[in-house]
RNA sequence: GGGGGCGUGGUGUAGCGGUUAACAUGCGGCCCUGUCAAGGCCGAGAUCGCCGGUUCGAAUCCGGUCGUCCCCGCCA
């Protein structure tokens, strides 16, 4: 018997994969080696389809041609591991099997290894039902064998992959920081590594790589990026683990249309190249400033893919007649409202489940208007209305019957909030965007800074090396409100998956934002003293991004977290269910590092 | 730190005050020579997460606790 074992950097096990074969191959003899799938045994006749990374194929033993595979082949079990030996034929008339991208042959067994067998795993591997998520992660090994969970690690590769190649070819370099750095108190909560031999001293994990990417850009790199792990400590959410991946960009003598054109030119190729079956809801993808984004779907982080825009009744408030709407505005509050077409008709105990749901984010309320598709009006407010004002507001929303008209008159933030989660709740409950769309869409012109009521200071909306927009540099004293950062993030489907700046080059700029914030210089010498020494030295003008690339995997899987797409996840407790980490340490060990655990 | 959902054979579910705790699948055995979610017959497998309470009687009701998921806070 001679098998063609030849090629360099093969497996010595295999001389084919199991998903590979094909009517071509008809008469070779092969070596196979995968996990059993599934038995079929006959009685006589028995089939095995035996899988690898690759595919499924049927193999066969007939104890006709060979009583002594057959007795090797018969305590083989699901998931055993096992090598075969045989010859490819095509298979009988009418035998095809067209779910198989190998069904139209099969492998005739002349000799059969097993390799490694199993016991009975926890759940079955070869069938997609739903397993509860804690098995599935304590048992990650073989839920990773699912085709689920295969293809999601086969396209997360392929996304990684796209973007190292793309990357490359726009002369970027790839370039490793360190994952033991520096404690930035201003940020997520740090995870923090002791030092043994500063005792008493820790290092930190980077939340990212932002300081370090900018260094890169002083030391005339120009053009960096990174596959890069971050991590915060806080807790988890659907789209949030203690330790993700990002891709982290910076260029130098570069604005801001520069690198939001590079990461379109690159996300755009990447869905054409990984989901070519995915459609963009707009090219090129719109731009909304943040205020606009508010405004019309109530957070900065907008799903672009379907209507029931916030829409503004602030002015017709106030004489309304409803005292709710003109209280709110006498407070310097608003009143927006949010035309849920379609549903005229829910019941009172329908709408007070969206009020609870509008609840939970501050609102006091949900007024209705409900327009029947029979043409009558049911309202919890319109009575104390004008029929002028409560015509006006029904043209303004665009109500015709059938429509549930829902207002919030609140604070601002609380009625961006409360609006904007209704308005994708309402998305989830009707089903009103189409799976294979991608809404991409930018948002720009952030507010350099947020005032921090609670500790009445300035906080950088993005970061603290933002650069302001130029043009709005002289407002910094007078109104810091004002002055927009040269920021941008990029939105998903309602997600961020995606945010960077312009930053400041320069280090009195870099100082006088310090002072803003409240930051005094001394702190910031210790701190930062590192950049702003860099700063002097030479520094381009330069600004980078960042993107969620376990998001951006998620959505492009379609998935509904992020645990699905990463290999060995945490749970939301931050534990690793296999692996059961964190685990307590070795008292040597605490010794060594001068430590004592002090557990109340 | 707070709010909510869920814990029933290995897996997925049903049962919601008195059942021999049901069903599917998996697992074991037997039969079966063209299956591909193979089929048929037989069998094993659950003190219903844990603790306590109510009750003549608790998987079922109540309280607590643990685990897990979702959300709020948090996430420059």
């Amino acid at each position: 018997m001679v098998l063609d074992f030849v090629f360099v950097g093969g497996w010595m096990y295999k001389t084919h994969t199991c998903g590979e074969l094909n009517i071509e191959h008809v008469g070779q003899e092969v070596s196979l080696a995968g996990w059993v799938d599934r038995v079929r045994d006959l009685g006589g006749v028995s089939f095995i389809d035996l899988r690898d990374r690759f595919g499924i194929v049927q193999v066969v033993s007939n104890p006709e041609t060979s009583q002594e595979v057959h007795q090797d082949l018969a305590p083989v079990r699901n998931e055993w591991v096992i090598q075969v030996i045989g010859t490819v034929r095509k298979r009988p008339e009418g035998m095809t099997n067209t779910d198989l991208s190998t069904g139209e042959i099969e492998v005739e067994i002349s000799r059969i290894e097993v390799l490694n067998p199993s016991v009975t795993p926890p759940f079955q591997i070869n069938q997609e039902e739903d397993v509860e998520e804690q098995t599935r992660l304590k048992y990650r090994y073989l839920d990773l064998r699912r085709p689920r969970m295969r293809n999601n690690i086969i396209l997360r590769h392929k996304i990684v992959a796209f973007i190292r190649r793309y990357l490359d070819q726009k002369d970027f370099l790839e370039i490793e920081t360190p994952i033991l750095f520096k404690t930035t108190p201003e940020g997520a909560r740090d995870y923090i590594v002791p030092s043994r031999v500063h005792p008493g001293q820790f290092y930190a994990l980077p939340q990212s790589p932002q300081q370090l990417k900018q260094m890169l850009m002083v030391a005339g790199m120009e053009r960096y990026f990174q596959i890069a792990r971050c991590f915060r400590d806080e807790d988890q959410r659907g789209d949030r683990q203690p330790e993700f991946t990002q891709l982290d960009i910076e260029m130098s003598f570069v604005e801001r249309d520069d690198v939001m054109a590079l990461l379109e030119d690159l996300y755009t190729g990447l869905v054409a190249e990984v989901r070519a079956d995915k459609r963009v809801f707009e090219a090129p993808w719109p731009r909304l400033t943040y205020q606009e984004a508010l405004d019309r779907f109530g957070k900065d982080n907008p799903d672009i893919r379907f209507g029931f825009e916030l829409k503004d009744i602030s002015d017709l408030a106030p004489e309304s007649g409803f005292r709710v709407f003109a209280d709110t505005i006498e407070k310097g509050g608003l009143v927006k409202g949010i035309n849920a077409k379609g549903i005229g008709d829910y019941s009172r105990k329908q709408i007070d489940e969206l009020t609870e749901y509008v609840k939970q984010f501050g609102a006091g309320g949900l007024a209705y208007l409900a327009l029947t598709s029979e043409g009558e009006e049911r309202s919890s407010f319109a009575k104390f209305l004008s029929s002028e004002v409560k015509e006006e507001l029904i043209k303004r929303l665009d109500g015709t019957p059938g429509d549930l008209l829902l207002f919030v008159a609140d604070a601002p933030e609380v009625v961006y909030e409360s609006l904007g989660r209704l308005r994708e709740e309402l998305r989830d409950r009707l089903e009103l965007v189409d799976k294979g769309v991608l809404g991409f869409c930018w948002v720009i012109d952030f507010p350099l800074v947020n005032w921090n009521a609670d500790e009445k200071r300035w906080d950088p909306s993005h970061h603290l090396f933002t650069s302001p927009m130029f043009e709005d540099i002289d407002m910094l004293e007078e109104d810091p409100s004002k002055v927009r950062g040269q920021q941008y993030d990029l939105v998903l489907n309602g997600y961020e998956i995606a945010g960077g700046s312009i930053r400041i080059h320069n280090a009195d700029l870099q100082e006088k934002i310090f002072g803003l914030i409240g930051l005094d210089m001394d702190v910031a010498r210790e701190r930062f003293g590192h950049m702003l020494r860099a700063f002097s030295y030479g520094t381009p003008p330069h600004g980078g991004i960042a993107s969620g690339i376990d998001r951006l995997c998620m959505l492009l899987a379609d998935e509904p977290n992020i645990r699905e797409v990463i290999a060995f996840p945490k749970n939301q407790s931050a534990r690793d269910l296999m692996g059961n980490a964190p685990s307590s340490v070795e008292p040597g060990q605490l010794e060594e590092l001068h430590i004592k655990v002090d557990l109340e």
